[in-house]
DNA sequence: TATGAATGAGATTTCATTCAT
DNA sequence: CATGAATGAAATCTCATTCAT
């Protein structure tokens, strides 16, 4: 991903499916294997069709990538390390985890719901199987986990979230909602943008299903 | 997957072909599949793996499924319908949505934990293409969510849950957790009986992650 | 094809599909394959097909024929025994040889034209390799060839036809010119009886295309 | 199918598709493929045969044919579009219809006893099924009919053909005859050119069977 | 005799990858 | 760097045949 967009990467939007061909054929490659993998799905996707879609020669997809597990490896990769720097640089600013929490909620579901092929392909290719996973879960991912968690146990550090969650749960459950919400809306096909269930998310996740007293809640609500 | 909710079996209307003596070719294969697709993933397997697995012929296979992609489908279908059923009957008999829910997270997690194949094909394979997940998530992962859906409702209405919270929301963000869960569960590899997360997460999601006055939160208690 | 309709065999019609079931197994099943492989084509019919057709079970039709092939082998070979049987016994009485041929022309074409299936199997699936036809051309077919040629030849010994023609070349042109209106027939699916070709084609092969004196010629029609 | 009238190729728009040095893996391929079909039926034939016999690796042959159905039909489409073609620039020339007629049978008979493998494939193996007969009998074949019906027609006009004659009739026994004598070419084996076989059934075609008074009869003999 | 479930060899076709140009 | 024709391994699925009941 670090590529996809890497003259104007540093701190704004993510690539986008609109810049292309600026890249060089690199790009325009893994940006045609994310069209075609979305529609396809990986397996049934062939390297041909990402050829023709990228409007390259069909060798020329192994000039650039070694094969294409490669492809799909590489989508994953550079798309996550793009979006972890720009998760990192945005939240850096903000000095309350709480803000920062709901910060990564809404860069992840604004990221994903700019683009439905990169959401297919981040939601569901991206689990073509155990290995290909466990491989993502112990690289990639886990370093988008690890910065959640910190947010979480800096939050509760500075009295922001509660001392007895245990962060690493707490995180789990956080990304699995953020995860369901964009799988869903991936299915659902409505219009409605992804982004806009950042605050219900959020209140349910910091305020609980169950009625409460509210008055002690902190009143951080700056959406 | 008649074997999937072993021990409530005996009164479901378990889609069993033939219910002949060792349980029927149907089921035996299944199983294999189930195994087989855990290992290697869906696309990585082949129909001989399962053949082999199963103790019988490749051509059986086809006796009892249309073709591999009914196998998957199958897998899916009936593990979830047993499931399903065994979840309603489960919790008619408890009066509190609150303990409902609980009994809900309590099942999904023990259903999963219980066998690490089953739970990789629910997690991993279920994903394998968009069509694939359409055609669930409309069908019988809709059921699903249903049920929970109407849980929460029943919840609000009574007071246990917050009217205020868009149920909707609340259900995937439930979901999502339990799936993220034993996504993690999978992949960690570690001893841990998945069903221990059950109170955490419950927890987290009832009262949320931010610090609250507790004293009128209602007590509910479970186990 | 004797065993078809062994009861009714001796002089009169041959085998319809409409006496179906009265012969045993054997007959039904033929009769079944018949129609299947007109429908089908041998290599695209199945043995369980023709099962169905005759409402035994797969493993049954293997009491009765070696193999699939054992069973196109019967078809052709009773049908055409029956056939040239039924031939000879009609054309016996007659003393003409020209009277004798005419009458093999009609029955030729009566007997593929009062069964649709039959005449496919006759004159599309036979053909089904050239072992096959090798096959049959050397035994049951080339006893029909050789019935005509009998005739033809006695025909020129008693000066009915010109004594300068070649009686084997005479022979399969008077064969190809039937087999082919029969062929014509099937795949025009015209409802035009087939056997009203008999008079013109014999016309033709009689007098020629070319124009003649007409004084001399015999007249020997007996319709 | 190119080389299949290769005495005219010079000016004729032979299918051939790229027309390269050794003329091209589609030409070689279909070549390999009659060969094969030939000698073991159409049915009895694996693409790999096809494959090994043409010199190229198995998927090749998908390049140039969509499958192996494609490679049958091509075969007969492309030998009887360049033999029809063949036949009509032939018979131009020709001013007299019985002229012509006789070099249709010449024709004909030559092309398939020039190369008996061709012989095989479009004596036995069109005749693959109703359906794949129907087809061809519908476009290709009947276009070859149309053309011999139309030299009788002329004949017929000019006198040369006897005018109650029904001249589609004339056609199919014409057609029928060459057809025969082909059949029986294929199956005898015996050493003797099949294009010796054109006087002798002309002759019996022309002037019938039965003896007459020849000293009003044409003779256009050029041969 | 009759059944039909089970077998398993085998063929078509696909497609990732290579490599000569 | 780029091409795309050629490769050939591999996998799904079919179906004739068998045999225990």
């Amino acid at each position: 991903m670090a590529r996809l967009a890497a003259t104007t990467r540093t701190a704004d939007k993510l690539p986008t499916s609109t810049s292309k061909g600026e890249n060089g054929k690199h790009d325009t490659i893994l940006r045609a294997a994310i069209k075609v993998f979305a529609r396809n799905g990986y397996f049934n996707s062939k390297v041909s069709d990402v050829a023709r879609e990228a409007g390259v020669a069909d060798g020329t997809v192994y000039l650039y990538f070694k094969n294409k597990d490669d492809l799909l490896f590489s989508i994953i990769t550079e798309m996550l390390d793009s979006f972890i720097a720009h998760v990192r640089a945005a939240i850096a600013p903000l000095t309350s985890p709480l803000a920062q929490l709901r910060e990564i909620a809404r860069l992840h579901l604004e990221m994903l719901g700019r683009d439905r092929d990169l959401a297919v392909v981040f939601e569901v290719e991206i689990r073509h199987s155990t290995k290909f996973m466990e491989e993502f879960s112990t690289k990639k991912l886990s370093e988008y986990l690890d910065l959640i968690q910190q947010v979480i146990e800096d939050g509760q550090r500075v009295g922001e979230f509660r001392a007895e969650i245990n962060a690493r749960i707490a995180t789990k459950v956080f990304f699995g909602a953020l995860d369901e919400m964009a799988t869903n809306w991936i299915l659902s096909r409505r219009g409605k943008p992804l982004a806009g269930a950042v605050e219900p998310v959020l209140d349910l996740l910091l305020h609980g299903l169950a009625p409460q007293a509210r008055h002690s809640a902190p009143q951080l609500n700056e959406a």
